[in-house]
DNA sequence: TTCATTTGTTACCTCGAGGTACCTACAGCA
DNA sequence: TGCTGTAGGTACCTCGAGGTAACAAATGAA
């Protein structure tokens, strides 16, 4: 029945060998990722190759809202998957870019969304299944 | 820059290809995957290997309320994820069981799970850095 | 007759995500 | 003397997630 070939009792197992903490926090992890903005960002950082504005970070993530933009960065810095860099001068500069886990973070979601993308018309099959 | 190999491209131009309702879909579906307690629910059926009652579900997943149960068990059958199959008896007997699409996407996500709990000293060290 | 069992549904509550809109500070420029 | 541009902070709003608690429906058991 477990034709996938994947144990989940490994994962369970990784689980038990955590604290409670961490074992919340890689539960935080994973939700925070799959927020709104958070996994557009940081492609967008990705696929820039190098530091980014803060307005230039705005115009490529469409439809994001300033506040929405502002949190969604200070959580990723906070968890080591951007970087922050603000310049003294007027007016005022700010540059993000992402890390190196933060790179690591999008390989690990990369096959995920391509599966997700590839299989849509299957989800949209079963949707008018379900629906009609 | 792209130290990982990852084609963000790639993913763009899947995406590119699609129709704004695929699209959103497929948004969708990897947002609806992180809710509360729609993973916890697929390990358990996936876990259970064969068809598994309402109240042994309820049981397995610990801490969730029979409401947000039901409610995600209803999206996973809707998206084609697990099956559900009520019986005419009293008192009544539903059983679910998780469907080749949902080991499908389990198979995907495994991986970033056990990424995830892996690195979570990284994330534990970060968060230090940016609160002290 | 009365109660337990099982799978929901519904009313009501709280909490947080995320939106819009408006405010600051300060230098340069017309 | 205003006006512009940048990175945010803050007030206020709506919407939905998710919790608790109570109720339904029908049959077999006490």
């Amino acid at each position: 029945m477990k034709k996938t070939g994947i144990d989940w009792g490994e994962v369970n197992a990784t689980c038990d060998a955590m604290s409670p903490e961490e074992d919340s926090l890689a539960r935080t992890i994973v939700t925070q990722m799959a927020e709104k903005w958070t996994l557009w960002t940081m492609a967008v950082l990705a696929e820039a190759g190098g530091p980014m504005r803060f307005s230039r970070v705005l115009e490529q993530v469409e439809g994001v809202s300033q506040k929405s933009l502002t949190k969604t960065l200070r959580q990723l810095e906070r968890d080591g998957l951007v970087t922050r860099e603000a310049f003294a001068e007027v007016p005022p500069r700010v540059e993000y870019a992402i890390t190196e886990l933060g790179m690591e973070m999008l390989a690990q979601v990369h096959p995920l969304w391509v599966w997700a993308s590839a299989n849509v018309k299957r989800f949209v099959e079963a949707r008018e299944r379900y629906d009609g």
